[in-house]
DNA sequence: ACTATTTTTGACACTTATTGTCAATAGAAT
DNA sequence: ATTCTATTGACAATAAGTGTCAAAAATAGT
C-alpha cells in the first residue's frame, strides 16, 4: 500500500511537470516558503490549495483530495487504541448521513 | 444506530445518576459554564475531561472514548462527498501502522 | 408567589495555534 | 562565479481555543 504523504505526492508530481515552486506558488498566489513547507509537511495544506493544485497539475483532483482529507482523519487518531472502532463509527454515521440527507 | 452526540450522551448520564453540573465540575475542577457547554455541544471535550467523566459516573470509558474520536473524525469530513472513501482510506493505513508497530 | 438551586448565556481577558511575510542561508545547475 | 531554486528561522498578524465571571433564565421545592 502507499504510504506516501500528500505533500510527497505533490512534490512528485510537481517535478514531473518539472516546475520550479516559484511558478507554482505564484500560480497559487502564495508564498515560496509556505509551498516548500507544505510539500515536506510543515505547514497545513487547504482544501483550496488542494483543488488549485490539481488543476496546475492538471490531475484528478479526487485521489488528492481523498488523501487530503484521510491524513486529517490520521491526524485525529493519532496512535489511539480506539482509532479503528471510531473510524467505523464514523463510517456508519457517514453512511446514515447520507442515506438520511434529502429528508 | 445511535444519532446522539458525546455531549447528549454524557448529559443523559448525569441525570441518571442525578448529580447537578455544579457537582461534577467541582470534581472535573472546570467552571460550571463550560461543563453546560460541552453537553451541549457549544465546547469541544478533551480526552481527559471524557476519561474523568467515565471515572465520575463509573462507566465504561471505552464507549466514550470511541464517540469522542469518532466525533472528531466526523468534523474533519463534516459534508465532504468523498468523506467515506477517506475514511476507507484510513482505515487501511491504521491497519497497516498497527501491523508495523513493533517493527 | 417566593426562594433557592440549577442551568444558560454572553462578555472579557488570556493563552495557544495557525498563517503570512520576509530575509538570510544553503544547494544545485550552468 | 553567478544564477536559479529550495530551505530555514524569525517575526508579526490573525484566528481559534480556554478559563473566569456575573447576570439572566429556567426549574424545583415550600
Amino acid at each position: 500500500m502507499s504510504t506516501e504523504t500528500l505533500g510527497e505526492k505533490l512534490r512528485q508530481i510537481r517535478e514531473q511537470n518539472e516546475l520550479p515552486l516559484r511558478k507554482v506558488s505564484a500560480l497559487l498566489d502564495i508564498d515560496v516558503a509556505i509551498l516548500s513547507k507544505m510539500e515536506r509537511g510543515e505547514r497545513k495544506l487547504s482544501k483550496e490549495v488542494v483543488l488549485k493544485l490539481a488543476d496546475i497539475y492538471k490531475c484528478n483532483p479526487e485521489e488528492l483530495l481523498v488523501l487530503f482529507l484521510s491524513e486529517k482523519i490520521m491526524y485525529e487518531i493519532q496512535d489511539e487504541d480506539l482509532g479503528e472502532k471510531a473510524l467505523k463509527v464514523a463510517e456508519k454515521r457517514v453512511k446514515y448521513l447520507k442515506a438520511n440527507k434529502t429528508k
